[in-house]
DNA sequence: TATCTTTGCAAGTGATTACTCACTTTTAGA
DNA sequence: TCTAAAAGTGAGTAATCACTTGCAAAGATA
């Protein structure tokens, strides 16, 4: 990958999470990267084929985030990690960029990215059920919405207390 | 108001809730609302101004479903109350669509309405306070937060169990 | 060094955007 | 019935949209 084919992913990537992607103009994309408008087509070939680049990109971290929790051998080590692992505390400015992208592309192309959270969902299904939960797949998805729902709030109030609300969950889901 | 004043309305809540504010043009609206697209810039001054007519249009309407809730004096009842008022089973199709406009426009515009919910937020903060939950407030926005999720799951994912989910959580809130 | 490919740019393209303006029709009050 | 305001239209506006094209510069291979 070029230094420019990196420089227009960045911002791209930085302008779709906070101005949207249909919202964002590619003149502006190719302004902020210090690039030719052309080369954005040249390399990806469409707006649609930058953002599908920055996803993919984006998808690969994912898995590897996931990895760290799905393969986790204790089930109640693997919930407190679960909600650990969504705190924008512990990420990266770029992280929290590309999970912020997630949100606001969920409702501008109305496509919820069910199977990136799949393998999430199973492990977590598993876990409950290991720790005697009567319905541990309803558990699960309680979880991830709540997950969703900080996240949300997180990136969108001002005055969202994260910390005292994860703190609050993880005593919930530890006894 | 007049008759092509409401039927401006209707036709731009249904096209911004299924395509998004920015995205949906003026030229649409006037379009499928069988308007000139003049008309809509002399009653509502500007995209901006239809949008406002549109939410200001909604608060009222939750305000009232809100009111059913909020005076529940049973704190059980109330908490139940709630979980059913968001049920988009017993909703109309207009109400469905500025739920979901609410959703879009939330990411959209990058603003939370907190306002909207805080009636709502306190009134189950006192509910639970009475069930002699531990952390009242907390469980308030746990709720509302699952509210958030099962509709965002509701508009955005094709085979999401909203019912079964609901009786789960119902279970959940009763003992 | 010669040749071919990739990378990059600037100046375009037609289509669409929110919005305006000059104008006509309808409505309401005296 | 006369008149002024309100409601409504349709053709315009400059700006912006995603994308294309022609051509130059840079790299790579021989």
């Amino acid at each position: 990958m070029t230094e420019k084919q990196e420089k227009i992913l960045h911002a791209a990537l930085e302008l779709f999470a906070r101005e949207g992607f249909k919202t964002t103009s590619t003149s502006k994309v190719a302004k902020h990267a210090g690039v030719s408008e052309g080369l954005i087509f040249r390399h990806f070939g469409s707006k649609d084929g930058l953002l599908e680049a920055i996803l993919k990109e984006g998808e690969e971290r994912i898995k590897v985030i996931f990895s760290d929790i799905i393969f986790e051998s204790d089930a109640q080590a693997l919930v407190l990690k679960t909600l650990d692992a969504f705190n924008p505390r512990n990420m990266r400015d770029e992280e929290l960029e590309f999970w912020k992208l997630q949100y606001k592309i969920k409702w501008e192309l109305e496509q919820y990215g069910e199977h990136k959270m799949e393998p999430l969902r199973l492990a977590l299904t598993n876990a409950f059920e290991k720790l005697g939960y009567r319905n541990p797949g309803q558990e699960a998805i309680r979880m991830l919405i709540e997950l969703d729902g900080m996240a949300t709030r997180y990136f969108l109030m001002e005055n969202f207390d994260y910390e005292s609300l994860i703190t609050f969950l993880k005593e919930k889901y530890t006894k």
